[in-house]
DNA sequence: TTGAAAGCGATACCAC
DNA sequence: GTGGTATCGCTTTCAA
């Protein structure tokens, strides 16, 4: 921060008023042609740029969003990031950035909100339901990405969030893998609390029941990769009884459950099980697992992350969630329908 | 940015002056018990929290930090940023994140200036040095990271960088790939113009030569996922004359060109071919691969990026570069040294 | 220790 | 269209 040419430093080299160098740089003011000119020049000329921070305490507006994110090794999410950037850019916001690390949470929203950002996003898995609450009694806006909070859905503490169909894809999967031929398929979940791993467990549930079978066996990865490796492990290791597919809770945990099948357990992918993802990872990450897969889709839920969060930072609009469809796509990780396993 | 209860309004409650208010607040200050201690319940009962903008407009430190970063697609990168971010925070900086996709760099240089950054941490490869050197005009302290750029090389335009000692890397994998008995050995390269992917390639030729071979083919992957299975395939596409070796520019780029070797020609690793990476990707990145790579040691590098904001925020020393050492990791992906090959 | 007052660098409203 | 002036919320002398 040594930028110390300021608006009035470029007024007395342009010969105008440190106002008429101001409305230079905020659009839809009227300037001249000409005092347009002199106030470009003297600017170049002196290497001035507008102190935005300046701007921002008379504006009230930082033009700045926070995003809280973790678990940045999960690939979905530098994904996320990336064109989340890209998109609240076109809008002329920036990102504060704030990573946090499982236990600590508090702190996180104390600081953000220290730097009067305009908008939150909440793209955390391990964050508190009770911090979004706070940062809407606070008066920020804030953006629940990829999970629902209780208290959201009770109407009590409004925030809006975006989701996607999480039950409505698990149902897919359910469909697809009976649709298989598979007799033993395993559920390996993530985050218990979490709402995408209640929705996705629920709608896997219900969906396999209503088509005459049931979860033949359940693990818990955390939606992390050690936890799906050693997931993988208690579900497979025993010979007898094995599931003949998992539907496992992310594409992350996917990844992680297929390595361990595949080099530890020596099992054959899909020949031996089925592996069903959820997400939508890069093809970096799943590279040559050829990944099965709900697919979220990232642009629809970022453009639906940069439109409530324009509704609440203009109040054209009360918080309230937006749920965006996602598809099945059918990759080598899984049987085909017209499967030998269906005529033994 | 609705927060609008202010250091005025605390005051008011407290019964006590506006600056007393901020002095609680600003550590180094003298405050009694008594006065804090009703500053404090007032702040608590309306919520307030100082503004962040406000204090920085004031003394001239924003304590936010922006960092450029590109390819997040790299589990590389996405791990620097999580390392980067809470590293700078027990500093008390904060994260301005700024995605540059290519095409685009001029306009994020602006930007970050605006925002009165004390600091600027760039660890994009598609970033040209001329924009680095701009920064440093502008008076910003700019570290890069990972890269070095030819103008601090110069000391005609000093910037701080911070690299791990690419070269000798390289030189270790050469060793190690010829006393594996390989014969034919590749190099897939990265972005050629970049920095890392001359300073490997150099010290692969050079050890090369003096061990009395030299690179058998090369192709170009320019870092990307795509361009590393494009040149994957032309290395390895003609049976004869084969590698049986390929030193990879990048982690990254070596999980594609495995992809490639393993599903689209059947070859096996490292039986048929041993593959080495350079970089340091989290596990999830290479899972079930075991990838023999070059790590850099990621703690040390921001901690020398840490090191190298401070001294040039305090102006304690003038910009210069920290060279860190790397080291060959051997995992499942290369022959061991008394491999078959050697004695046929 | 405390309070009054002077800025930090910009925007916005005001007469002209 | 243009220049003066109040103001944003805070830190910082400076007397008291």
């Amino acid at each position: 921060m040594k930028n110390t040419v300021t608006s009035v430093d470029v007024a007395r080299l342009a010969q105008v008023s440190q106002s008429a160098v101001s409305r230079c740089y905020t659009s839809g003011a009227s300037v001249s042609d000409e005092t347009r000119a002199r106030v470009v020049s003297a600017a170049k000329k002196l290497g001035y740029r507008p102190n935005a921070i300046a701007r921002s305490l008379i504006t009230k507006k930082s033009r700045i969003i926070g995003v809280v994110m973790s678990q940045l090794d999960n690939q979905f999410y530098p994904l996320v990031l990336e064109k989340l950037s890209q998109r609240l850019r076109k809008d002329g916001y920036h990102v504060l950035l704030f990573i946090n690390d499982r236990d600590e949470s508090d702190g996180v929203l104390a600081e953000i909100l220290q730097y009067q950002v305009d908008g939150i996003v909440m793209a955390s898995t391990v964050l508190s339901s009770a911090l979004a609450r706070d940062c809407a009694d606070a008066g920020s806006p804030v953006v629940l990405f990829n999970r629902m909070s209780r208290q959201s859905a009770n109407e009590l503490h409004p925030a809006s969030a975006v989701t996607s169909d999480n039950e409505a894809g698990a149902r897919m999967v359910a469909r697809h893998l009976v649709a298989g031929g598979h007799q033993r398929i395993a559920y390996l979940a993530g985050l218990e609390a979490s709402s995408t791993n209640l929705d996705r467990e629920r709608g896997f549930r219900e969906e396999l029941a209503l088509l005459g079978t049931r979860i033949h066996s359940r693990a818990v990865g955390n939606y992390s990769f050690e936890g799906a490796q050693r997931a993988a492990r208690d579900l497979f290791v025993k010979k007898q009884d094995r599931p003949d597919a998992v539907f496992v809770g992310s594409d992350h945990m996917a990844i992680a459950a297929m390595d361990v099948l595949r080099t530890e357990l020596g099992l054959k992918v899909p020949e031996d099980v089925s592996v069903v993802g959820f997400d939508n990872v890069p093809q970096a990450a799943w590279g040559a697992y050829q990944l099965t897969t709900v697919e979220q889709p990232v642009d629809l839920m970022i453009e639906a992350t940069a439109t409530l969060l324009r509704e609440q930072i203009d109040r054209t609009a009360t918080p309230h969630a937006i749920t965006v469809p996602c598809r099945l796509v059918v990759r080598a990780s899984t049987r085909p329908v017209t499967s030998p396993a269906r005529t033994p």
